[in-house]
DNA sequence: AGGGTAATAT
DNA sequence: TATATTACCC
């Protein structure tokens, strides 16, 4: 791996209840120069997360079905420190991921993790950071800097979304393309936006107003609507 | 006039 | 297939 540009000492915290795969995803996060830390059981995690602000760059949680505490940690972390977490599970059914995702993970991997999807994990810390300069983690200077070229064309594919606060999609526009694409990022401000709203008010033009992303047309809100059950978004009824 | 959505087009 | 546009309705 190139180790110029690679953010070696990126803080991962990994959270599963089967201690031999906690082993496992540390000897694979070690390998890509991470800094590990693991716990087995979701409380003393937390305990840690807040006992140690600012020491963790990036969450790996196992999805722990049926409990769904993964669900609460996410939900929990992301709101009160912004740290990225990526879910894994040996069970990727879509209905699961995209729950997950709209909850605000930033990568839902599948068990057993190949080195090649650890390597690129990193990225999602970067993303959070895009367009947050004010409250950069203190992940280390020469990280940063070193990073930032790759960083920049791992995203080039998301250029459009390059005016993004903590993740949420503020504008949509890109002139290299004639045609919105709708990311999963901006998907899930959609689906926020459908499920805060009921089944009943569930129209475009509401929709439009809560997701708040500039140079978004009501009409491409409503194709997409229109689309959307075929692409089974939970909790979207059809009439 | 504005807007929802089914149908159709690209 | 995904997104855009049109047609028709309220």
């Amino acid at each position: 791996m190139d180790q110029e540009l690679w953010p070696s000492g990126l803080r991962v915290l990994v959270i599963d209840n089967n201690i031999s795969y906690l082993k496992v995803m540390e000897e694979l996060l070690i390998k890509c120069s991470y800094k590990v830390t693991t716990y087995n059981n979701v409380r003393e995690a937390m305990s840690f997360i807040y006992g140690n602000e600012q020491t963790v760059d990036l969450i790996i949680c196992d999805l722990f079905f049926p409990t769904e505490d993964s669900l609460l940690i996410l939900q929990e972390v992301t709101s009160k420190f912004g740290i990225p977490t990526v879910i894994m599970s040996s069970n990727g059914d879509t209905s699961t991921v995209m729950k997950y995702i709209t909850n605000g993970a930033s990568d839902f991997l599948i068990k057993p993790l190949r080195i090649e999807e650890l390597k690129n994990i990193w990225q999602h810390v970067f993303r959070k950071q895009i367009g947050a300069e004010h409250r950069k983690c203190n992940i280390a200077q020469h990280i940063d800097q070193l990073s930032y070229r790759t960083t920049t064309e791992a995203t080039a594919t998301l250029d459009s979304e390059i005016r993004e606060n903590n993740g949420t999609v503020t504008d949509i526009l890109d002139l290299r393309k004639s045609r919105l694409i709708w990311t999963m990022q901006l998907h899930r401000q959609f689906i926020a936006a459908v499920n805060s709203l009921g089944p009943e008010k569930a129209v475009p033009k509401k929709i439009l107003e809560i997701m708040k992303v500039k140079h978004l047309t009501r009409e491409q809100v409503a194709s997409h609507l229109q689309a959307s059950p075929k692409k089974f978004i939970p909790n979207i009824v059809q009439r």
